[in-house]
DNA sequence: TACATTTAATTGTCTGGCAATTGAAAACGG
DNA sequence: CCGTTTTCAATTGCCAGACAATTAAATGTA
């Protein structure tokens, strides 16, 4: 258990990385006990609270779990593909709301990421997928829908379009890409207008995927970037000079 | 700053997801202060040390940092591309070590992401971009270098290609899942001839993107791909029948 | 055997305190 | 009046010891 510790940071984050040190080269396997708190503060000489902030830390980085009671303890959790997801979605979302990214960098991400899994998807799509994505397009069609409704249903829908390609990896980037964008999207999606077209166009790469026609998928797919890129180029416009729509 | 909890929970959790709610609905702006512990202590009405394990899983997340001193205390960290970055790679890493996630499918999602931003990058590369790639190259050539090392030149020349695109959230993630890969491309080129066909390809790949060809780029990535897998795929044979080679 | 009770181990939390750090204010000297 | 040094107060980092809550196993009992 004890490794080499790295002196100028707090013990607790000390700690911590040497845990995490040992979960990351395989010496504590899955579903392996730590030593009890007791045991940790004497093998690394430190308090029980210390070394409670420290699994704390492993705790927040869902690389540990814990349990009270006689077999309690803390135990290496499996990293789960949804656990790592879930963290990559709040961490993206914080990262565009807090560093201005435009809204077009994030849209051309979004689509060339997902425009690399469409010719899979158009090959490997089960039946659930499909129904997935059908669903979400006459939720759309609904009438006075509020924005984070559509937007949700938005997400929905490319969601299954991603998880179609049939790869987790793929699913697991696509998703934190898409999910992240979510809040941006809500912005530009508020017109009637607007979503009918979004609506066709998702009707378009349905049936693309539905017959397996991966190059008529991509077609739509990137009609979707273009007129996504437009509207909200449109709305910065109008943000940016409010009087003149006025006059 | 107090927020309604979820009960179920243990005390530093709630705490910690309260805080972390204020600071993701931006109630908390970055390098805000939060209140010193004994403060957050008398607010949320539990001791000190709860505080603590409550901010230390913020810190954690990179969500806070702490200082102390007379002007010290707990403040809203900016989450930077690094930050995030670093954290994808690691998680990803447990991710493919952990769950048996097998070669093709993790070498399908890196070659499908990376042949996503081929046309950017070729569209937009900068010389230091090829001045990277080239340096790479040159160092893949060398002889005897250890498996480690080729690899780790590998993803610098991967990395190089996608920073390319000039798109930094397509950097994160594909950065992201060409290095959490890295172990894994280990295992298959340990063998000269080898190298030479993925040094070779490197080169076409540098050529496609100086000359801003992306279609000859993205043949040439779809070529490393195909023969990335089937080197994969003669590793994983001789693991399985390792007697039949002797024979 | 089946069920209730006790027990031991372990984490969760609290109280109270001291040490280390650090910026700012106060004191001082020129 | 300005610059330097000293002091100080606020804050986090860490510790010792204790008690409560929880849980599975051991134990006792019908």
């Amino acid at each position: 258990m004890r490794t080499e510790l790295n002196p100028d940071a707090e013990l607790s984050a000390q700690i911590a990385g040497a845990i995490r040190d040992c979960i990351v080269a395989g010496k504590l396997l899955v579903d392996a006990r730590l030593p009890s708190e007791a045991e940790l503060s004497e093998t690394f000489g430190v308090s029980r609270p210390t070394v409670r902030e420290a699994l704390k830390r492993l705790a927040a980085q869902n690389l540990i779990r814990t349990h009270r009671g006689a077999t309690g303890g803390a135990f290496v959790n499996r990293v789960s593909f949804d656990a790592v997801q879930e963290s990559l979605v709040t961490s993206s979302t914080l990262l565009l709301s807090m560093n201005a990214i435009d809204f077009e960098t994030a849209c051309e991400a979004r689509y060339a990421l997902e425009r690399a899994c469409v010719a899979l998807a158009a090959e490997r799509r089960l039946p659930d997928h499909l129904a997935t994505m059908r669903a979400e397009i006459a939720r759309q069609a609904t009438d006075d829908l509020p924005d984070t409704t559509f937007c949700a249903s938005d997400v929905a829908f490319h969601r299954a379009l991603i998880d179609a390609a049939c790869n987790p990896i793929l699913s697991l980037h696509l998703a934190g890409a898409v999910q992240a964008m979510q809040p941006l999207m809500n912005m530009i999606t508020f017109r009637a207008r607007s979503r009918q077209r979004i609506v066709a166009q998702h009707i378009r790469i349905a049936d693309a995927i539905e017959a397996r026609d991966a190059g008529r998928a991509d077609a739509a797919l990137a009609e979707l970037a273009i007129y996504t890129t437009e509207l909200g180029g449109q709305v910065r416009a109008r943000r940016a000079a409010p009087v003149l729509r006025e006059a």
